[in-house]
RNA sequence: GGCCCCAUCGUCUAGCGGUCAGGACGCUGGCCUUUCAAGCCGGUAACACGGGUUCGAAUCCCGUUGGGGUCACCA
């Protein structure tokens, strides 16, 4: 059988690095074994969601390449792909196993269920939420099944009924997880406003969408108890379940949004990190296939399984991103690059370039010089403009007497070039140094201060080529002061 | 705090009873060189601790310590 595994955020901020993980997870997984990723919108907080959410989720996973075959926008089997459009769903189930005695309505207002809470925390001299549970809070409906109550709100609760059971399963990453029934309350499935709550919708979704695997993150895994018990009430099979450790920032806590920029896709996107670089970078955080590093995305989908993610949560290492950003940049065509460095180019105030042959030439010289798209947006636009300002130190040691002495002579032969390519131009520092007996920094740096205003550039023949005749020119007659 | 999970260089990790404990990032020495990169060669640095099991433990078991997660009418 072939898999069905899915990615199921919840449209409440963009999309998180973490989530970025598991989607990628998910999706290697379904594209390893030829079966299906499905994207599911669990939309059902209606406090944090909001469309703009689900926007910057759908364009998050757009950028880093990763689609669904089933989700919004492309229809399957099992629709509706938005937990907020099956709430009739949901609650037939829940009504199913209110007959059967598995589940109960709940009278109970919030309010009095925090007002037992602070009952008990007052006998006890505590405050705390978690200060109670420790003292042994256990809640106790006041108004199960309650008859007076009937047309009140209410929410529907499982019921445990535990019987000292360990209930149990395998995690393909992390083993045998259990847990005895008694330390299972009797949980919320459905919210007094008929909405579900997450350890409901997903089961009755994940059943309803024969999922077969489930990966997530590892703070899921308390909540796979009560969702083993939800299984069990209606009789299904549970999925798989695969929990991957969790992605800590450098100060080793679970990576937020509100502390850690680098949660957020779009900041990658916008520091110029490529799409493949950071699926490269968050594959290898936590999953490994030996001692290999980089992979392209075709390696991935062959080589990932769940028998390679690790255990260990991960720190978040931006040194390591940004090399193997620098990596596929370098690697990447440089047809593919000019692409994906155009809109930083823009970005950086340069609006009339194209993705063409030009670009190309440039995008090939800075590919092992950039680190990111930013920087080599900003080492290229110089080359789009006319003229360059010229750094005082570069001149003040590149453009003295002697230098400007020699790079007239250089001129000279620049302008006498008929064929103006890098192979042409690149020798013309030898014959002058030939000719002169100056060294052949003596001869580069002048030009190179010359035309690009500061002392570091690609070499030289390609930088000439790149300026082309005319702009080559100019700028050394500013320099020598013409 | 209860419960759960985890533990190899600073970081990501390989290792699945017998290895000089390997790779990558970082840091660092050198080579190359017209600058800067890139590239190439080398170096630095780890099995958290304590008990077992075993002829033999980074590998298996227990405990300690440390880190993380989770305890909602959020997901």
């Amino acid at each position: 059988m072939k898999p069905r595994v899915r990615f199921a955020p919840s449209p409440t901020g963009y999309l998180h690095i973490g989530g970025a993980r598991t989607a990628l997870f998910n999706w290697l997984y379904a594209r390893h074994h030829g079966g299906t990723f499905v994207l599911r919108i669990e939309d059902t907080d209606q406090e944090r969601s909001t469309p703009k959410s689900l926007q910057a989720i759908l364009d998050g996973l757009a950028w880093l390449g990763i689609d669904w075959d089933e989700g919004p926008g492309k229809d399957g089997p099992y629709p509706p792909y938005f937990q907020m459009k099956k709430l009739d769903r949901y609650r037939e189930v829940a009504e199913q196993l209110i007959a059967e005695g598995k589940a109960y309505r709940d009278y109970t207002t919030e309010e009095e269920t925090a007002a037992q809470r602070k009952a008990f925390a007052a006998s006890k001299g505590l405050t705390e939420k978690d200060d109670l549970r420790r003292a042994g809070f256990k809640y106790t409906s006041p108004w199960r099944d309650s008859k007076e109550k009937r047309d009140q709100p209410f929410v529907v609760r499982f019921r445990m009924q535990p019987c000292g059971e360990r209930i149990g399963f395998d995690d393909l990453v992390g083993g045998r997880h259990e847990k005895p029934d008694e330390d299972l309350d009797d949980f919320v499935l459905i919210r007094s406003d008929g909405i579900p709550l997450y350890n409901f919708g997903c089961v009755v979704d994940d059943h309803d969408m024969h999922i077969t695997h489930v990966a997530r993150g590892q703070e899921h895994i308390n909540s796979t108890f009560p969702q083993l018990m939800v299984y069990r009430a209606l009789g299904w099979t549970p999925p798989a379940f695969a929990h991957i450790p969790l992605i800590l920032g450098q100060d080793k806590e679970k990576l937020s949004k509100r502390r850690h920029p680098e949660a957020d896709v779009r900041a990658h996107q916008q520091n110029g990190i490529l799409p493949h670089a950071l699926l490269n970078f968050i594959a290898r955080l936590g999953w490994s296939h030996g001692n290999d590093e980089l992979f392209t995305r075709q390696q991935l989908i062959e080589l990932f399984d769940f028998s390679g993610v690790g255990k260990a949560n991960g720190v978040w290492n931006p040194d390591k991103l940004l090399a193997t950003n620098q990596h596929w940049i370098k690697a990447g065509d440089p047809a593919d690059v000019a692409r994906a460095v155009l809109p930083y180019l823009r970005d950086a105030g340069v609006p009339e370039v194209l993705a063409d042959e030009r670009l190309g030439r440039a995008v090939k010289a800075f590919q092992p010089r950039a680190k990111t798209l930013v920087e080599m947006a900003q080492a290229i636009k110089p080359y789009y403009l006319r003229g360059v300002t010229i750094d005082g130190a570069a001149a003040a040691k590149h453009l003295d007497h002697t230098g400007k002495e020699l790079l007239k002579k250089a001129r000279a032969l620049l302008e006498a070039t008929a064929d103006w390519s890098a192979p042409q131009l690149d020798p013309i520092v030898d014959k002058l140094a030939t000719e002169t007996g100056a060294k052949k920094g003596a001869i580069a740096q002048p030009i190179r201060v010359a035309v690009t205003g500061g002392t570091t550039s690609p070499g030289i023949g390609e930088t000439l080529e790149l300026l082309g005749r005319a702009e080559t020119l100019h700028r050394i007659d500013a320099a020598l002061g013409n």
